[in-house]
DNA sequence: CCTGTCGGCTAACTCGATTTAGCACGGCGG
DNA sequence: CCGCCGTGCTAAATCGAGTTAGCCGACAGG
């Protein structure tokens, strides 16, 4: 049980010595003068007993507990989400860090109060992330601790800030169709998703279409059509590209996610449309479903996993506090990108 | 700043009465007598104050810190993983409680090292899970503390053990089919999951097969044929019934998962069948994809929320301690299942 | 022999709560 | 008037560390 752990005070009688004594060896500080010989006996002793610092008492002394809060709006709804608090609790992990991870639905009070949770309880740091990259402003409560920001960006909040790189994102994309061969009859499935709900798009549409036109422009062309969708999923990726499929034969398609993507190939096979035969598809995210469909699907990866990775990195090596870090977006080539039906 | 927190002296002084006192209104206990006068004083100032109880040091009085840690194999890898750890979170908070969560990539040293993490922070239980269903053991080092298996289930360690109820998802399914008139023809793609990694099939592929064969058996029937799928993945699935097809035609297929749906559907649209219409389709899971399939895919859920959700519960209402709880899995019914061809 | 310094340690306080033991006072019975 | 009891509170110890101030002895310098 809990009351037959070793503390350091059984340490010191043990091993003959104060209680600070054993507290200056133990905590590894040099300033106090401890006599070799001493501070063997003292690590031997405290290695034999198995002896493990209390950390909730030394959390109330020192103020430091070790432990990271990971505020989220959401966990779920994005499968991959669980890469991003995988890469922050494995590089946690490496620094004797935990995590609480919390979520807060975007809802105010439950953030509140789930912060308060956690400042009652001492949390050294917090990471306040989003699962789609998105404006959020943290709430004021957190204006006097150390935050960074993940996958979201706040203006009036001052905290290092880690992103995917959507702008190069759009380059890779862009870059990878033009390398087949492509310039015309690029249509872009998905756009800045520009709805309602999201008036101008979000940030990784417009980032991400932002880089697609200006490496197209460099090449001196542009997408032939940007068709917006209301929602991101694979239905309306099928009915984008059933419209536009009555009126014109796309050479390739830029979609903006792998969800999309998923309707445009059930799209293009109800029309006998071969990929990449017929059509080129390039997608973003690289989900699971890339590698699933047949042919399998050539994506720019959203960095999920290195997102929370350099989040939490930041939090523990501060030195590294560049206000805005942009992490890059790989290129996964499978088979869904060829040259164009004309070339073949 | 934290050192500017309002603690309870700050509170007792500005009330003009002890410490003691003021422990005694603020943590709501009975057995001390306080005046009335004098106890609303105290929760007024506290209030006007904005007192907040440093959890830290109560922990350390009263090894209580309201902090239970999850302790999972993987986070990531099945998508919808997240969802148990949303179950878990949101009980969690309606019982004031966070909740650490650590990944141990299935590697004892790491577990080792995360849960002696938590007990340094004096965590009040453990959740031991695991993102599928499967046979595993909790260390030796959890043996004294409250612990709750979620979705794994242990031999040599007694614990309360939240599972889907799979030998009752396997009637459900089978009895899907029944009800829509199927009786012959029925196959199994994916069958136990008995691999060479995993000989004998593992928990959820066993629990399932026997369900569907009780199930089928008390209709006078039982499947065609059963085949083994070394993966659970698309390409798997089309693999398999691509050969079955070569053979003969099925009436219905009962898919071990979604992902093994999608290539079963890839691999029937190849042979020109339509789903329902010549061939049924069911599944187990109920992920993102058995939604986006075209048909839509009926499934049997997953109740990844409920399972998080239902293991909090057992951690902080003790007195639920049944000490096997199995979780219903829902039927999804959508379009992939009617009556067979030859009715129609 | 006296003073100063330095190495090597310890006593005691602190963090912010909970909890045990017990004090002061008023009223009441005898 | 004394003793007892119940009410209403407080002093002080405690949890397990970290931290400050300072003690003690040896040794060197004058």
């Amino acid at each position: 049980m809990q009351s037959s752990r070793v503390t350091l005070a059984d340490v010191a009688r043990k091993a003959g010595v104060s209680r600070t004594a054993a507290s200056f060896v133990l905590s590894g500080r040099t300033d106090m003068r401890i006599a070799a010989a001493t501070r063997q006996r003292v690590l031997d002793t405290a290695a034999e007993l198995g002896y493990r610092p209390n950390l909730t008492a030394r959390g109330l002394r020192t103020n430091v507990t070790g432990v990271i809060g990971l505020i989220s709006d959401t966990i779920a709804t994005t499968p991959y989400a669980g890469e991003v608090i995988r890469g922050a609790l494995d590089t946690a992990r490496e620094h004797d860090r935990l995590v609480l991870v919390a979520e807060t639905s975007d809802d105010h009070e439950i953030e509140h109060g789930l912060i308060q949770q956690m400042l009652d309880r001492s949390v050294d740091a917090f990471l306040y992330a989003s699962m789609f990259t998105q404006e959020r402003e943290p709430p004021a409560l957190l204006r006097d601790y150390p935050v960074v920001l993940l996958n979201c960006m706040a203006t009036s909040f001052s905290a290092p800030t880690v992103v995917p790189d959507e702008i190069r994102a759009g380059h890779t994309a862009a870059r990878a169709l033009l390398d087949a061969g492509h310039t015309d009859g690029i249509h872009v499935i998905g756009g800045r998703h520009d709805t309602v709900t999201t008036p101008g798009g979000v940030v990784a549409g417009r980032e991400r279409m932002r880089g697609i036109e200006t490496e197209l422009r460099k090449a001196g062309t542009g997408p032939a059509s940007v068709i917006e969708c209301a929602w991101h999923v694979p239905d309306h990726g099928y009915r984008a590209v059933s419209d536009l499929l009555g009126e014109r034969r796309p050479s390739a398609l830029i979609c903006m996610n792998d969800r999309l993507a998923f309707g445009v190939y059930q799209a293009l096979q109800e029309h006998h449309l071969r990929v990449p035969e017929d059509v080129s598809v390039i997608s973003f995210d690289d989900s699971d479903l890339a590698s699933w469909l047949r042919p399998a699907l050539t994506s720019v990866a959203l960095p999920h996993y290195e997102l929370g990775r350099t989040a939490v990195t930041l939090l523990t090596e501060p030195e590294h506090g560049r206000s805005l870090l942009r992490v890059p977006m790989p290129l996964r080539s499978r088979a869904s990108v060829a040259p164009p039906a004309s070339f073949s």
